[in-house]
DNA sequence: TGTTAATGTATGAGCGTTCAACCAAAGGAG
DNA sequence: CTCCTTTGGTTGAACGCTCATACATTAACA
């Protein structure tokens, strides 16, 4: 691959045509989740990972992790969450510091009635579109994105020279 | 593939996955163009997509399907960036309810200070660890995907059967 | 030609996310 | 033990997006 800071053709084909499949997607369940549930995509993901877990509790830090959220962007949404009833928060007892979320009944109630017009979606969207190779490729791509998210390495530095030449 | 209405294993790990680098990935690209350049990615998209075209001019029709908008968000967008001088909304001779918006020279300027840093985050999260193979397998699963949502074809109804089972 | 439907766009309210600031509890170093 | 730093979490303002609605122009058609 040329490396003059650039895209190939082919890298910025790839790049467009996946960047337009992810939005439209993402956009698709946001809607069917909305419509069917009430609830946003995210939300829908935090009370995925808490059914999934004993006791159905988890820390508001790790549940942040595992539903690529901010500690803030959480906050805010077990906030709403707790409203609804759907979410309670307790106090840790091994650290002060820190709340754990415990899904409620009626929460647990509101996912699994979700759940299977979901899963329908991302089926539909997804994998009734995609080889079993095309399913294996795509976990690793992924997994090879990932590796360079999770660790806050650092965004190269833009270099201003190109910026000059360009705005010319 | 089992075709009870749930996903495998190998699916469900794949979709974890990639929903994570998918969310990680986002929030990484708006990150840096915020900091760096002052606007979100849909907002460097909409110029990009501009400058790139003959007279640097598109119906907002014809925009919004580019950067996969609904037309109320590229009517916000592009009010804003009109607000800033990047873009200027003209009427379309042809078609009297259409407006065209069109790339201002500063707006060009702001896209070649940004483009440079954003090119080099898009290569170094993505491009930079993929094999030449996986950049051209990312297509074909986009493009794949793609198909099923651009034509606004329906979204599975949900069965209300498994809900109630499940909700048990 | 007059009526109705479809198309192209704009607007405002409501909501979710980000960012920056903040506070409280825990850990470490002197 | 005190200070300082780190960690865990919350809050409010600013902003972008969605949804419903509205309006003007064009197309279809009887």
């Amino acid at each position: 691959m040329t490396d003059d800071g650039w895209l190939t053709a082919e890298q910025l084909d790839a790049w467009l045509t996946f960047r337009a499949a992810s939005t439209l997607l993402d956009a698709a369940l946001d809607r069917q989740l909305q419509r069917d549930a009430g609830l946003p995509h995210a939300y829908y993901l935090i009370l995925a990972m808490l059914s999934d877990v004993p006791g159905r509790t988890l820390r508001m830090s790790d549940l942040a992790l595992m539903t690529q959220s901010s500690q803030s962007r959480l906050s805010h949404a077990v906030a709403r969450l707790e409203r609804n009833g759907w979410v309670r928060r307790v106090p840790c007892p091994d650290d002060r510091r820190s709340t754990l979320a415990r899904l409620t009944d009626a929460g647990f109630d509101v996912l699994a009635a979700a759940a299977p017009g979901h899963v329908a979606t991302v089926r539909a969207h997804v994998f009734d579109r995609l080889t079993a190779e095309q399913v294996a490729q795509l976990r690793e791509i992924g997994a090879a994105i990932l590796g360079g998210l999770d660790a806050p390495q650092a965004c190269p530095d833009r270099s201003p020279a190109q910026a000059a030449r360009l705005a010319e």
